[in-house]
Formats: structure tokens, sequence, C-alpha cells
DNA sequence: GGTATGTATCTAAAAGTTTCGATTGGTACA
DNA sequence: TGTACCAATCGAAACTTTTAGATACATACC
């Protein structure tokens, strides 16, 4: 475990949480229990339904989202370890 | 002090962090002892003036950068304390 | 099988970002 | 005072991201 980020991932991670909604979807995510399912997601965001999935699609191309299949509903929970290597990464600015 | 990170705020600080440059530029700032001078990071990346100067612009409206007036020259230092409140909103997500 | 439903992908327009060269404005120094 | 120097700003081109509608694709249900 603990694969050290280089500096394309911190940049990619940085990036998807550079957008308003996708703040919105990790903070939707973290309050949830379990996993959030995805038309939580949709109704929760006054946007398409393709933009919201590129939305997605965002967090979980930089790993903060876990993705999962249950028949032909998505559900996404998130990924704590990369945000806790992303904020292992932050910390040496902070010394 | 400890002023709440809105999410507005949280926006423009992962847009900072979200590009290669703006990385290198914290992270030769956070080599320096004291403070670094523009023309450092001018001659350590291979861009035109006008776009490190741009680049040095969006980390300084992140508040991720402190600018300082020296004569002509400019100077720059980590503000440790955005990010570790950038850090500290993150940690929310990491339990 | 056919139809409905949930999500992802494609396409294209609109909006935003990055980049550079040119210009500007301020400070140093002859 | 004039010239050199450093950094910021302006303007425009290239590139990227965001957005929505249309379409595709899989799964569920009748």
């Amino acid at each position: 475990m603990n694969k050290k980020l280089d500096i394309k991932r911190i940049e990619r991670i940085s990036k998807a949480l550079g957008d308003p909604y996708r703040i919105k979807i990790v903070e939707a995510i973290k309050k949830e229990q379990d996993w959030t399912q995805c038309t939580v997601l949709l109704e929760m965001l006054d946007l398409a339904q393709s933009t919201v999935s590129h939305h997605i699609k965002q967090l979980v191309d930089a790993d903060l989202l876990i993705a999962e299949k249950e028949g032909r509903n998505a559900k996404y929970k998130l990924n704590k370890e990369i945000f806790a290597e992303y904020i292992k990464y932050l910390s040496i600015f902070t010394v």
C-alpha cells in the first residue's frame, strides 16, 4: 500500500476537487451512511444527467471515488485512502 | 483566526493546485529557506515571464502564496495556514 | 421477446484556462 | 534625466473543460 502520489496524480486530484459541483458530490457522499446511489446525486444537482455523469467520472478517474454497479444502478463511496494520501502530500507545505 | 473555508475558497485552492507548473512552484518555494525570489521561479520553469506571472497570481489569489515587493523584485513564501486549513477541510473525507 | 429504466458515451457549443508577445509601470542606477 | 531591469497586465490564439441533447447499452420487468 501507500503508493506515493506523483505530480500527475496530485494534479488530477486537485483538478477533480476544483469544481463546485464535484465538491458538493463528495460532501453528499460523505454524509451518506453507506454507498451513495447515483440517482441521489442526480436529484441533488440541478444539472443534466450526462453532466453529472461527467463530474462523477472526473472523481472516479482521480480515484477519489470508488464506483460499483448493482444491476442497472450505480453507487459510489469515497476512497478515504486517496484523500489521506493527498493530505499527506499537502502536509509538507505546512511545516 | 481560523476562518472556515467555504466551497468557493476550496474550489479556488484546488484549482490553483491543479496545474503541474503551479505544483512545481509551491514545491520550489517549500525547498527554499526563506522567501523565494520571482527570478528563481522564472529560471526554473521553461515558460514565458508573463505565463509564470499568471501562475503565481493564481496561487496568490488562492491565498496559498504570500507575495511581497522588495524594490523592483518580487518574492514569495507559502501561506502555511491556508494549506493547513485546506487539509483540515479535506480531513473530513478520511473518517 | 418488447418496453422501461438507469447510466455512460458521443457530439458540439459555450465558457474558461493557458500561453506568448507586446506593453506598461515602477524602481534602480549611471 | 535617461536607460536598464523586473514584474504585472493586456490582447489574442490555442487548448481544455463544462454543459446539454441525442444516442447507445445494459439490466429489469411485463
